[in-house]
DNA sequence: GAAAATTAAATGTCAGACTTTTAATTGTCT
DNA sequence: AGACAATTAAAAGTCTGACATTTAATTTTC
């Protein structure tokens, strides 16, 4: 494998570029300790700054941590499932709102995804994982919950569905789709009408992983999915006019 | 929604998160200057070279750019899909990488996430993806392969797979879970038995999607699924012995 | 032998100078 | 007037050297 970027980059983003290589390819192991600033700077030939402009990059990739003090350091940082969480759904929200995305591909993106949980889900799910749904689902039946609000228990409730499957692989990979979705369902009002109809299909969500029954869970999904693209058209419809 | 970061940490990841969160939450809008390294150094009170560090941990998530000279400065990125997709990647192959994670539950979550696909590849491929599938299936039957070379060959057709539904959020969202398996399998010995095995499901996988057969291509990649693991198991238990 | 003081090695922060790049402006020539 | 060249100013990139702070090991003291 070659070096991601060795163009007319400037310095800290070369040097970068290599140590992240370094970890990548696995020729720095995981929680080993790199060469002081003051060793990198001669090893690279350049001052302590660049050296330091590009131990921030690593680190804002949770690539590296650094401890102050003797014995301290820049350390290859074990990528956590949580650290891994947190930047998916950074990148996949900024992603969505950046990019105009047609709110119909979002929707179907999502409940494709989240219909890829649904046979493991059915066969796995625990009493534990009901009850945060049933919780959730609770929540929303009431009204005086802000649209805010109700999105986000919304992603709760989904987030738990997505759980239920018991793969943390699968899960972080979903992380992303269901929660950078929050902030363009945050733009549509929810009347208590369409919250209704929503609470219905999570309720039938439920019964379905209670009673392991894959087709309605399927089925259900996809309900959803075409409803929040009905309301979305709505919202955007009625925008249009204004 | 509060600052990402608040606490004891140092400067220049402090103000990074208060940009971030800017430019999360739409105070910083795509493609808008941001103040000079001079006037933000002045804004935050603190020196140039914190402000600096600060600049470089954003432009390692992409969230800026940065051009020299005159009229110049640092930008708010409107992030692209290629910048996200490498992104996913890279943090797809480190967390499975470094947890240690069992192959059983990669491949399940792999496996999974490209059924969601079925449903509309097989209704919206085009003549162009399956052209490519079939160069890598070609690829594939030729003996003198390296095992790297067949794992590269395989990331590109399954790539291509998760191309025919059309939905550029989908394909993102899975190139971290496509892309990420390759060094997992890159430890795999294929022989010459095995590939075979896996051409003839890959071959089963192009015939279900140019016949637009959903259940050939489920029941397939459930197969490619299975027989993954398996072939991992086999390495796994030859490697306990030794 | 335990607590306190010292020390040394790191990172974190700062100030200031210099270099390079780049686009706008100004000047000059035809 | 218009095209081309020289100038200029603003900004990021780089370097140097100093000082502050943190931290764990070491030494000293009681």
């Amino acid at each position: 494998m070659k070096n991601t970027q060795n163009d007319a980059t400037d310095l800290s983003a070369q040097i970068a570029s290599k140590i992240r290589d370094s970890i990548v390819e696995g020729r720095l192991i995981v929680n080993e300790r790199l060469p002081s600033e003051a060793e990198l700077s001669e090893q690279f030939s350049v001052s302590r700054s660049t050296v330091r402009e590009a131990l921030k990059r690593l680190a804002a990739q949770s690539l590296i941590r650094t401890q102050r003090g003797a014995f301290g350091g820049a350390f290859v940082n074990k990528l956590s499932y949580q650290d891994a969480y947190s930047q998916n759904i950074t990148t996949s929200t900024l992603l969505l709102s950046m990019n105009d995305i047609n709110i119909d591909v979002a929707c179907e993106a999502r409940f494709a995804l989240e219909r890829s949980c649904v046979p493991l889900a059915c066969a796995r799910r625990t009493e534990e994982q009901l009850s945060v749904m049933r919780r959730e689902l609770h929540r929303q039946t009431s009204p005086d919950l802000s649209d805010e609000e109700w999105c986000a228990s919304d992603v709760a409730f989904h987030r738990s569905f997505v759980d239920c499957a018991q793969n943390p692989v699968l899960s972080y990979q979903l992380t992303g789709a269901v929660e950078a979705m929050q902030p363009l369902m945050n733009m549509i009002t929810f009347t208590a009408r369409s919250r209704a109809k929503i609470i219905s299909h999570h309720a039938a969500l439920i019964t379905s992983l209670e009673t392991q029954d894959i087709p309605l869970a399927e089925r259900t999904l996809g309900e959803l999915a075409d409803y929040s693209m009905q309301l979305a058209a709505k919202v955007l419809a009625a925008r249009e006019k204004k």
